[in-house]
DNA sequence: CGTACTAGTCTTTTT
DNA sequence: GACTAGTACG
């Protein structure tokens, strides 16, 4: 009996499929893990490979994590010179070797979307781009298009001619390669390219990889862009050994520059390949997987297939319609409270997938009420949070001066009563010399446009020259630990009334964690070693299943995950398919949206519930929005409730047989302006809803809602969002909207959020002078009074490096470490 | 030079 | 609704 033995016949297929070009269409949950790891075992195992050969490409850190402990577990050793890993670090790593080629430093810097807006900000201004007209956002994202499909800014420029705007976005982009190169950066789409480049005009490195990479396996292949098909197809040309698994039903990222034809060509592109599909999933149960084939049957231009298992039929799948996203939140939480107590399932067996980040708030909310551990996954990186990206510029500039918007994110920061005019003449006197701003700022006594603000720069400069100095014998800890203290970060953070100027101490300590668990696992830890991984974490690189908490995430993050119990809420046309793809005339983006469906119904193994609310606040708007026309294309006959009867024929008849269609047929109301109608719903049901949600009486509101009043906006398909238009919607007052402060930011997935803890920073109370260094008014053992938690015991205090951590057992809330300053503890 | 306030924008999805 | 960039003011 061997390993090999557990699998399927096409999954043995596939895994002894060593040699030459393999496309593996891999269905959700047919076990495509399993096969590359079982994969990789076979070729150290029986092929004799030598694991420096074999290389993995995942898109997430996580995924690649996965892969390396699943390997390790079944070959028990040579494991870790496998190469596995995502295309970003790949890039990275590549680069840091050979970069020098192409005329950059080895210690280059990453650049995020803020830095990169940051810089084209600065272009905008020198070529005199109007904002207004054409915004940084926009142009980025040309740049960034442009980049995935290796157009070069000469290629672009010529690509250009005749279109103004191009001509414009064409000048941006090659003064934007500029900069990064001045500034001796590189953003994340150059990660790819720049490697493309460097294998183009190295033959040598080429080679040197090509020889070391024998066998090449692609995870998520669908997902792969232009330039990472060109990146793997060059790195593979030699052994021809490419190995690529994926799944064109679950290709959703279309907006990043996947190109969908990568998977679907393959076979053009390499003739002699094998082709393998695997249809059986080994995850949920036949009527989910009977859901999800029936909804992305609808989709054209795919390889057909269909997913089956020997799991069962299973229970039906619960729909559930609700007057608001409060009500639909509420449901949730409780059926997963119910769940929990009856013990069908943990926690951690729940996950709420949605479509856009903002959606996760009102759930949050609900969470907390309820008291009930969660996690949002993604969001606002942590990375990305002010006071984070402060000290990571810190860092930034210490391990690489040249790194302009670093140096200039914090010559100010703290404050130094540096302005912007003494700014100004120090870039006008770097311009001049072409040399960085802080070359610039270290020559600051030779600058005579500035006069006496010299005086107020050099301390910067020599402050980052010792931390320069130091480093050599310092461990990153301390050097953190150093620029928090010398820099008085945290002093003035802590002199700060700002609300929310605990929780940002709060994230502060936990970036020092993880600069500190970095230390731990890396044998040789360097400062840009850890800028490199900070600046390629992704959102659901964080997630940590040992969790007992339920999961909160978007269906783009969801995508290769699993849970026995998922909940897919906020399934309305408007939201999902958003807005945008059912305006928009390329039906391809609706195609797209339904691919989403898709992997989000997949996901679930043993139970789905499919949720959707009648009005919900998008961007301060209140929205009326029909039930998803996915949910529609689901065969009643799975539902264990029918999709409501709205009252209006077309969509009656559309709901109906939607499951018949072999394909979306043409819309049957009529293309997209604004039409002048009522709403489509049930009057008495709307007016009841207005009465309770808005505190207009149900006649006020239709008076304001009649025809003429009322906009149905331009959906295409008629069925679109009612609203009033130039009226914002009276708050609901039966709803209790607590404020966010520390929640928002809170710690990336931090560790405790439990109910109680959540609730005090919902209140949004902390202000208040700090208590550090000076003495507390109480001590271990006393009661004491917090303006939430109410009474409780001192059990510990101990003296932090910049304030009193006080430990106490509250009678109600149960154990909380605070810090002394915020936490405004009062002896009773 | 620093601040407090206002007006405008917005993400749909992310390495 | 929430966040941000820009401006007017001290």
């Amino acid at each position: 009996m061997s390993i090999y033995d557990t699998l399927n016949e096409q999954q043995k297929r596939a895994v002894f499929q060593t040699e030459g070009p393999v496309l593996i269409l891999a269905g959700a949950g047919s076990g495509k893990t399993r096969v590359l790891t079982h994969r990789v075992a076979y070729l150290i195992d029986q092929c004799n490979v030598n694991p420096w050969n074999i290389m993995a490409i995942t898109f997430t850190n996580k995924a690649a994590g996965e892969m390396r402990e699943r390997v390790d577990d079944i070959v028990g050793f040579g494991s870790d010179s496998i190469w596995v890993s995502t295309f970003h670090s790949t890039c990275v790593r590549i680069l840091r070797r050979y970069i020098d080629r192409l005329g950059f430093d080895h210690n280059f810097t990453i650049y995020d979307t803020d830095d990169q807006k940051t810089v084209m900000k600065d272009i905008c201004k020198k070529l005199q781009i109007d904002t207004k007209m054409l915004k940084e956002r926009t142009i980025l994202g040309a740049i960034s298009s442009a980049k995935d499909e290796l157009i070069s800014p000469l290629t672009y420029e010529m690509q250009a001619a005749g279109d103004f705007t191009k001509q414009r976005i064409a000048g941006a982009y090659k003064e934007y390669q500029a900069a990064l190169k001045k500034s001796n950066a590189l953003d994340f789409d150059d990660l790819i390219v720049k490697t493309v480049e460097l294998f183009q005009a190295c033959p040598d490195v080429l080679e040197y990889y090509q020889d070391r990479f024998r066998y090449i396996m692609v995870d998520e292949y669908q997902d792969t862009n232009t330039a990472q098909f060109e990146l793997i197809r060059l790195l593979a040309s030699k052994s021809r050994n490419l190995c690529v698994v994926g799944d064109d039903d679950q290709s959703i990222y279309k907006f990043r520059g996947a190109n969908i034809r990568n998977i679907l060509d393959f076979e053009k592109v390499y003739p002699e390949a094998v082709v393998i599909k695997l249809e059986q999933n080994y995850r949920s149960t036949q009527n989910v997987l009977d859901a999800a084939n029936a909804v992305i049957r609808n989709n054209v231009g795919r390889k057909d297939k269909a997913l089956w298992t020997d799991h069962g039929a299973g229970a039906l799948l619960h729909f559930k319609q609700f007057d608001s996203a409060y009500d639909e939140a509420q449901y949730v939480v409780e059926d997963i409270a119910k769940k929990k107590r009856e013990r069908i399932a943990d926690y951690s067996d729940c996950a709420i997938l949605f479509r856009t980040n903002a959606q996760a708030r009102v759930m949050e909310e609900r969470f907390v009420v309820a008291g009930i551990p969660y996690d949002v996954v993604g969001g606002t990186n942590f990375y990305a949070r002010r006071e984070i990206k402060d000290l990571l510029a810190y860092l930034k500039t210490i391990d690489n001066g040249r790194d302009d918007v670093a140096v200039k994110r914090i010559i100010n920061v703290p404050k130094r009563g540096i302005g912007a005019t003494t700014l100004t003449r120090v870039q006008e006197y770097a311009d001049e010399r072409n040399i960085s701003f802080y070359d610039a700022l270290r020559e600051a006594d030779q600058i005579m446009t500035i006069g006496k603000s010299a005086a107020k720069l050099t301390p910067f400069v020599t402050m980052i020259q010792t931390f320069r100095s130091k480093l050599e014998y310092y461990s990153l800890e301390e050097l953190i630990k150093d620029v928090l203290e010398t820099t008085g970060y945290v002093a003035q953070l802590e002199a700060s009334d700002e609300e929310d100027a605990e929780s940002r101490m709060e994230n502060i300590d936990e970036l020092i964690s993880k600069i500190v668990s970095y230390e731990e696992t890396h044998d040789e830890p360097s400062l840009s070693e850890f800028l490199e991984e900070v600046a390629l974490v992704a959102d659901i690189d964080g997630v940590n299943e040992d969790d007992n908490k339920v999961l909160l995430m978007t269906l783009h993050s969801a995508k290769g995950l699993e849970f026995p119990h998922v909940y897919l809420a906020g399934m309305e046309d408007g939201v999902f398919p958003s807005y945008m793809t059912i305006t928009s005339d390329d039906p391809a983006e609706i195609e797209e949206e339904r691919r989403l469906a898709y992997v989000g119904i997949t996901r679930a193994k043993e139970d789905l519930t499919i949720t959707c609310a009648r009005s919900r606040m998008i961007r301060g708007e209140t929205q009326y929005n029909p039930v998803s026309r996915f949910v529609k294309e689901i065969p009643p006959a799975l539902l264990d409730q029918k999709v409501p009867g709205i009252k209006h024929k077309d969509f009656e008849d559309y709901a109906e047989d939607s499951y018949e269609r072999s394909h979306f047929k043409a819309k049957p109301f009529g293309m997209g302006t604004t039409q002048e109608k009522p709403g489509i719903f049930d009057k008495e049901k709307l007016s009841r809803l207005q009465e309770e949600g808005t505190g207009m009486s149900g006649e006020e509101f239709f008076r304001k809602a009649k025809p003429g009043m009322v906009t149905v906006s331009s959906l295409g398909n008629g069925l679109g969002a009612t609203r009033v238009p130039g009226e914002a919607m009276p708050k609901p007052k039966a709803v209790v909207t607590p404020k966010r402060t520390s929640l928002q930011n809170k710690p990336f997935l931090s560790k405790a959020q439990d109910g109680a803890s959540a609730l005090a920073g919902l209140a949004g109370v902390s202000k208040g002078a700090p208590a550090a260094g000076g003495s507390l008014d109480y001590s271990e053992g006393d009661r004491v009074r917090h303006i939430k938690y109410g009474e409780g015991t001192v059990l510990k205090i101990e003296e932090g490096p910049r304030d009193f951590q006080v430990t106490v057992e509250f009678d109600g809330a149960g154990q909380k470490v605070m810090y002394a300053a915020f936490a405004k503890l009062k002896k009773v």
